[in-house]
DNA sequence: TTGACAACATACCCGGTAGTATGTTCATCA
DNA sequence: TGATGAACATACTACCGGGTATGTTGTCAA
C-alpha cells in the first residue's frame, strides 16, 4: 500500500513531466525544444526531468509511447465489434480523431516521431528504440488497413491502391493535430461535430457509401 | 548583355544555394538544418551562403517564397478557365499535386514555414518578413477556397464547412511532400497515376461527383 | 535516531552552430 | 595596368543547450 502511493507518485511526477514535454516537442518541434525550458514549464529544473530519463531522446520516446498508448485504447473496444466493416471503420475513425483533438501534444509528438525517423533523422543508439515505436504505430495503421480493406471486399468503399488510400487516410484523420485549436467554452458536442466532418471527408475519399453517414 | 550573364550567373548561384538548403530543411527541419551543413552539400563554406543571405531565416524566406512562386505558375493558366467549378478544381488540385511532387523539397519548406508561424515560432524580426508569405500562401489557399465553394453553388460538391473541408483537402494535396519516394526510373505516367489518386480522395472527401473522374 | 536512498536543485563542461571579421582571388572597367 | 568590387574562403567569437558531477532535502525503514 505504500509502495502503491509511492509509485502513483512517482508515476504523477512523470506524467507531468510527460505532459510539459508533449506540449513543448509541440510548439517547438525536437530539435528546438530544449530541456531546461520543458523544466521551466513545470517550475523545476533539469535536474528533475535527467532523475527520470537518461537523455532527450528517452523522454520524447516516451512521450511517442504513451501517445500510442493512449490511441490503443480508444479503439480497442471498437475493433472486435461485429457488423459491417464500414461502420466498425466510423466508430473507429471517429474515435481516433477524437483521440487526437483530446490528447494533441502527444499525438504531434508522435507525429514528429515518425517524421524523424522517415527522414532517417535517428542517431544510431536512437535507432532500436524508434524501431519499436514506429512498430506500434506500425501495427495500429494496420488495424485501419485490415478494417478499409474488409469495407473494399464488402463493397461498402471503393479505392484504388490500399497503401496510398491508408496514408491518405490518415493524413485526413491526423489533420486536426495540426490546425485544431481549443476554443473557450467549447462543448463535447462542437468536438464531435468537429470529428464528424473529419471523418465524412475521409469517408468520402475512400469512396465510402454516403448515406451511411449521420 | 555582360550584366545578364552576370545576372544569370549569380542567380544560377542563388539557385543552386536555394536548393540544397531546400534539402536540408527538408531532411532536417528548420531548427536542425545548418549553414554549415547547407554549404557542405554544395561544396562549398559559409561564406558564400553569407554573402547572399544576411542570416539562417532571411534564406528559409527565400526558399519559401521561391516555393510558392512555382506554385503560383503552376496554377495561373488553370484559375481562369471557364466551364464548370468543378472540372478547374480537378485541373488545379492535380497541377498542384503534381507540384508538391516534383518540387517537394521546396515544399516542404513551405510546410514548415507555416508551421512555424502558426506555432508562433518566429522571433519578432523574422514577423514582418513571415506574415507576408503567410500572406502568399493564404492567397494561394484562397484561389482553391473560391473554387470549391463555387463547385458547391453549382452543386457539384457537398460538405458542411467551407474552411474545415478546405483545411482538410489541402491536408490530402499536400500529403505526397510526406510520404512521396521518388523510385529509380519513374515514369511521368506513374506520377499522374500517383497524383490521380490523391485528387480523386480529395474530390470524394469534397462530396464531389465521381462521375466526372478519370 | 540514524543511515540510506529517492527526488530533486546547482554548478559546471563542452560540442555545435549562428553570425562576424578578415583575408584572397578573379573579372571588369576606367 | 592598376584599381575596384563581387564572390567567395578562413578564422574566430559568443552563446545555447545536452549531458554530467555533485550537493541538498525529505522520507522511510530498521
Amino acid at each position: 500500500m505504500a509502495i502503491s502511493v509511492r509509485e502513483n507518485a512517482l508515476d504523477n511526477s512523470r506524467l507531468d513531466i510527460l505532459q510539459a514535454a508533449a506540449k513543448c516537442f509541440m510548439e517547438r518541434g525536437y530539435a528546438a525544444a530544449s530541456i531546461d525550458e520543458v523544466a521551466r514549464s513545470l517550475g523545476a529544473t533539469k535536474g528533475r526531468i535527467y532523475h527520470h530519463y537518461p537523455s532527450k531522446s528517452d523522454l520524447f520516446a516516451d512521450v511517442f509511447r504513451v501517445g500510442m498508448e493512449m490511441n490503443f485504447e480508444a479503439i480497442e473496444p471498437l475493433r472486435r465489434l461485429d457488423g459491417p466493416a464500414l461502420s466498425r471503420w466510423c466508430e473507429m475513425a471517429r474515435a481516433h480523431v477524437i483521440q487526437m483533438i483530446t490528447t494533441r501534444a502527444f499525438q504531434r509528438a508522435v507525429w514528429i516521431g515518425v517524421e524523424m525517423h522517415l527522414r532517417g533523422a535517428t542517431t544510431p543508439e536512437q535507432r532500436d528504440v524508434f524501431e519499436d515505436l514506429i512498430g506500434l504505430r506500425t501495427q495500429y495503421g494496420n488495424y485501419f488497413r485490415e478494417t478499409i480493406a474488409a469495407a473494399r471486399d464488402e463493397g461498402s468503399m471503393r479505392f484504388d491502391d490500399l497503401s496510398i488510400a491508408n496514408q491518405l487516410m490518415f493524413m485526413t484523420l491526423n489533420s486536426p493535430i495540426f490546425w485544431y485549436r481549443q476554443r473557450i467554452g467549447e462543448t463535447r458536442a462542437e468536438i464531435e461535430d468537429l470529428a464528424g466532418q473529419v471523418v465524412a471527408f475521409a469517408l468520402g475519399g475512400l469512396g465510402g457509401k454516403q448515406e451511411e453517414m449521420r
